[in-house]
DNA sequence: GCCGTTTTCGGCCCGACTGTTTTCAGTCG
């Protein structure tokens, strides 16, 4: 049983609770217990089921010794006879109707009943019907206006599970961050929730401003040049829908009340909750409004958030970090680590240029010369190129003829522009992308790697099988001594695939003891180290590459979102090797 | 049902919006 499923059981035990029994002493926590403990589920980087064989299931926060009892009864039969009464007597139905915004436990399992809607396959459909034909406005505790919506909302069950990637939500933030900017009203600016969290797929682009002028950056706002359609305008907030499907909400408030309106509607949700729990055995209640003494009438305001933070005694945490996952307590000890920042980025460990043609996946677009070009303007000291290996249907002599011909080009790379430029040169290391076939057996003959200065080993292929062979398989590959990165380890693909089931635990060990760095991977649809991994690989004492993987040059400028992964892991600079200098690095990718 | 640098018992974030309501329930972020 997936993750997935099995948050989607405990959601519907909790469903279970609400309707079934509400009355009961504790019940409202028990089900915010059981929605908490689905969301970890369906959060976790590693199979529950894996936990569970490992007996590591109660480690997991928002699961406790109940929940992990019923989840070993279901990994050992297959179900939970708790759960099956519990469930016993709802309709399937509803579990559907409440993926339809708008509509929770209490009114799918009305709907259902009323309107006879029991099967789960096609129940939003014949709800859609029913609000069609006018059925639901009769219902007790429903009216037109409920009719109407659902009419309205049925349409966004599809849509609702879509999330955009960071790099096409910050585009588009960008680009209305930088129109808005030329309204004078405009005072501050800036987006919001997961997008300014940096998270690697975003829901929808929010974004706050501070104005004293709401009215104007409303009118200014709605008459963005790109809009594609226009949701809602207010006094205060305004959505507009933007090519793509991407929907672009925007809130103003009162420069005097900033801090608090961009704390709250940064979040995330786990932190907003963890920061008031606590503060309010401090005698603090906080909202987007400010901060409130309990005992006292009055709101306290704050123009920005560092004061915001400040006055609940502790340091200004940054955004990406806001998870919950200790970085209240590290900020009340002054001991925040002091995140990686692009400018840190000395150099870019994974290029791919155009010089191998014969290669067993996608070769680049542009020539080295070029790319080391545009790497200049970045401000880099060194870039690596690391090709995907040529194809294995070519002869070994071949091969060998091939990467010695790059080897002198890089060569020559490296001399030449040593004599064009006197200050700033470029070194080049000459690489290569080798994929880690099923067995673990490297997809390059054993003579080539000494061609190379080191290699980066990848998973190209078979992402799915057992946890224990995709285990072997990373640890066999890491083993070999040429090989000092390993790229994007989870072979993850935001836009469908999921990564490898691994025993990352173990794989980070042997990095650790053969000195293999990990790869954090800055393609849009990768981000690969994922954030929860490089904060264990972090906390682990391992060392990182932020790369891009750029098969163009313009993808180079794609480091700002491996970056942000890195940040969103705890890593400082020093966790991250390509922000040491050349002699540095070079000693740690060559070193034998 | 979960959780603990003031608790292993006694608490559990905060507010907005919507609609159907004579004072509140349900849902959402």
């Amino acid at each position: 049983m997936s993750n997935l499923e099995i948050a989607r059981l405990l959601r519907a035990v909790a469903a279970g609770y609400q309707i079934k029994h509400e009355k009961a002493p504790n019940s409202r926590f028990r089900i915010i217990a059981y929605q908490r403990a689905a969301d970890a589920v369906e959060h976790l980087t590693s199979e529950a089921k894996n936990l569970w064989e490992e007996g590591n299931l109660d480690e997991v926060v928002g699961i406790g010794k109940t929940i992990a009892d019923h989840l070993d009864e279901l990994f050992k039969t297959g179900k939970v006879k708790h759960f099956e009464e519990l469930l016993d007597g709802l309709p399937p139905a509803m579990f559907e109707l409440m993926r339809v915004p708008g509509i929770g436990a209490k009114r799918a399992y009305k709907l259902s009943k009323e309107l006879g809607i029991t099967k789960a396959h096609g129940a939003v459909k014949k709800l859609a019907s029913a609000a069609k034909h006018g059925k639901i406005r009769n219902l007790e505790g429903m009216g037109e206006q409920s009719e109407l919506q659902i009419l309205q909302t049925v349409a966004q069950v599809k849509s609702k599970s879509t999330r955009f990637l960071l790099p096409f939500a910050q585009s588009i933030a960008d680009d209305v961050i930088a129109y808005m900017k030329r309204n004078p009203n405009v005072e501050k600016i800036d987006p919001l929730g997961s997008l300014r969290r940096q998270v690697a797929t975003v829901g929808d682009v929010d974004i706050s401003v501070a104005s004293d002028h709401p009215e104007e950056v409303i009118a200014h706002f709605v008459a963005y040049p790109k809009k594609t359609k226009l949701i809602e305008a207010g006094p205060h907030s305004a959505a507009i829908l933007v090519p793509g499907g991407l929907h672009v909400d925007l809130m103003v408030q009162p420069s005097k009340a900033y801090g608090a309106l961009l704390q709250h509607f940064t979040g995330s949700k786990d932190h907003n909750v963890a920061l008031r729990t606590l503060m309010l055995k401090k005698g603090l209640s906080l909202s987007e409004y400010g901060i409130q003494k309990i005992d006292k009438p009055g709101t306290e305001l704050f123009d920005d958030e560092v004061k915001f933070y400040r006055r609940l005694g502790m340091d200004w945490i940054p955004p990406e970090i806001r998870e919950d996952r200790g970085e209240i307590q590290a900020a009340i000890a002054h001991k925040l680590p002091h995140l990686v920042e692009l400018s840190d980025i000395k150099g870019d460990l994974h290029l791919h240029s155009n010089f191998l043609k014969e290669t067993s996946h996608d070769s680049g677009r542009d020539s080295m010369e070029k790319m080391v070009e545009i790497a200049e303007t970045l401000g880099y000291e060194y870039v690596a190129f690391t090709e995907h290996n040529p194809k294995r249907e070519e002869s070994e002599s071949k091969i060998l003829d091939e990467l010695k011909r790059k080897k002198e080009e890089v060569d020559h790379l490296n001399s030449s522009r040593e004599s064009l430029h006197e200050k700033r040169v470029i070194k080049v290391f000459n690489s290569l992308e080798v994929d880690i076939r099923p067995s673990g057996e490297l997809a390059l003959p054993e003579r080539a790697f000494e061609t190379l200065d080191f290699a980066v080993a990848a998973v190209h292929s078979s992402f799915r099988g057992l946890r224990a062979d995709q285990t072997k398989r990373i640890l066999a590959a890491i083993e070999h001594p040429k090989v000092k990165i390993l790229a994007h380890p989870t072979g993850r693909l935001l836009t469908g695939r999921e990564g490898i089931d691994a025993d990352w635990e173990k794989i980070f060990e042997s990095c650790l003891k053969n000195k293999v760095i990990l790869e954090i991977n800055s393609w849009p649809a990768r981000l690969d180290l994922p954030d929860q991994l490089v904060h264990d690989a972090v906390k682990a004492g391992l060392k990182l590459a932020v790369s891009t993987d750029s098969h163009a040059t313009e993808q180079m400028e794609l480091m700002r979102f491996g970056v942000s992964v890195a940040r969103r892991g705890w890593a400082e600079a020093s966790d991250i090797i390509n922000t040491l200098g050349y002699t540095e690095v070079r000693s740690l990718l060559m070193s034998p």
